[in-house]
DNA sequence: CGGTTCGTACGATACCCATCGTAGTACGGC
DNA sequence: GCCGTACTACGATGGGTATCGTACGAACCG
């Protein structure tokens, strides 16, 4: 055991710690607004192993974990997999309309660049 | 003549050039998205020096450059002053709702965290 | 022309951060 | 108990960037 804390909880920022620009900075990253994007678009906890990126398992890592410290998205654990989900209430409580323009405007540039 | 091209033009992004990702990156910062506000608010051209930041000149240079590279804002000189507008226009037409959900946002994170 | 004001350019510095690789921990199944 | 899977932790590395100071260029005003 040694270390074994084992706190299998996450810390996660309450909604009235989540900052605008944590969360600017957070979906300014395309790695990270492409996990947004999925996430939206599944409307339910995904696994971070669902979410396939195009980098190594250590910084999807260190993605999902901006993602959650900024209060982006929710993490909990099941299992041995990692479950993602949007905070969508919170997020749409302190800055509303800003999720779903930023969503809109994504779509819009992907469609604009070639539909990817 | 040597240097002398006294370009006196500033280069901006094409309206399609702009990236959500560069929007989002500009606004990120607090003092960009302080200048933001500032313009927001004054709803004219202001010149660079009447948008008082707290860091030296040099950064606040710096500051406006990534402002208008990233399409944020348009930038022209009158006389020895460099005016500063919102390119609402574009960022409308590119990312509706964007704009004014940021905005919106930053106001009421500015009342919620003590009016300042 | 000389001075003043406004903004730029350039170099330096220090910090942040996206990425990787490797080694390790937690959980479930055999 | 042992192995595989899922994710993490840590250190290294390279590039980006916010900041400063100083020196410069451009325009207006006497």
């Amino acid at each position: 055991m040694a270390t074994a804390p084992s706190t299998r909880e996450l810390a996660h920022p309450a909604r009235e710690d989540i900052r605008l620009e944590g969360v600017l900075h957070a979906l300014a990253d395309p790695m990270r607004l492409s996990v947004v994007r999925d996430l939206a678009a599944a409307d339910e906890e995904l696994s971070c192993s669902q979410l396939v990126l195009p980098v190594t398992k250590s910084t999807t890592t260190h993605h999902f974990r901006v993602l959650r410290e900024s209060g982006v998205i929710q993490q909990v654990y099941r299992g041995t997999a990692k479950m993602n989900g949007l905070r969508r209430e919170d997020l749409d409580a302190l800055f509303p309309e800003l999720l779903d323009s930023v969503l809109a405007a994504a779509s819009g540039q992907a469609d604009r660049l070639g539909g990817s």
